[in-house]
DNA sequence: GTAACTGCAAAATATTTGCATCCTT
DNA sequence: AAGGATGCAAATATTTTGCAGTTAC
């Protein structure tokens, strides 16, 4: 699991650093996708709120990680699939956000669909939102 | 000034004022959305920050405009149809940003398509950015 | 006249930058 | 040893809150 870890920094030319593995480490131990505060505040460690800033959009930048936009301006975090890199995403699924315990997936299994675009307009990229009650609260 | 302005502030039980007017007017006048500092910053008229933070949030809980989530991080109003009141949205266009020119637009013809989630889920809103090249500036 | 709205000041949050120090390679 | 990463302090930026004065109805 370690090992883990260090190879996914490694392949993406960063040092290995205890923050690194530490915020890392959360995003693999974890199947939602995780906000800002949400790591600083993780049980355990304490980070410097600067370090989480820098060390989230280094991990967007090398494509370790992908945005999740939501309808109340809180950006959240969540792992790529092995086939992202540098920035250029192929992350054609959806998200999802319960709206019972605020949890926010990626549904890797559901692939964005088509969209029909009026006269003129090209598309490049698209991006969709579920909002809802997700499986584990549905019970 | 605009009878169309004033009747949709009365509507909503709203008291007709300057800055409101004003506000609406800019949403009536323009058809792409806007962000809170586009209003801000918007030509002619100085609006207090916080008139501007306190008037976006009446308009949204009113249902007379909605949000629109952005990539960036940065969040987006845009005028709701006629068939929106308190809250409760029945805006199921998408929505359109164009990395061209940076307008957001809402595409009212273009419905969000039906998702298939795993078993389990429940959706209640459906939200589909569409990122590309607008109209105007695919010419 | 009353309730609601505005605008100023200031508090509370959130994000970015500079820099000296420490760690990874 | 050299370059990059960290963490503290502080600068900016953003959003919220309190309150007194003003305005709409």
């Amino acid at each position: 699991m370690n090992e883990a870890i260090k190879n996914i920094l490694k392949k993406n030319n960063l040092s290995v650093t205890g923050s690194r593995e530490k915020i890392l480490g959360l995003f693999l131990n974890q199947k939602g996708a995780l906000a800002h505060g949400d790591i600083e505040k993780k049980a355990g460690e304490r980070f410097d709120r600067v370090t989480v800033y820098r060390t989230l959009q280094t991990f967007v930048e090398k494509g370790i990680i992908h945005t999740i936009p939501t309808a109340d301006n809180s950006i959240r975090y969540a792992l790529c699939k092995d086939d992202c890199s540098g920035g250029h995403h192929h992350d054609h699924h959806i998200h999802f956000q319960c709206a019972s315990c605020g949890n926010t997936y990626c549904l890797d299994d559901v692939v964005t669909p088509d969209i029909k675009l009026p006269r003129g307009y090209v598309s490049s990229h698209i991006e969709v939102v579920v909002e809802g009650i997700c499986k584990t609260c549905n019970q």
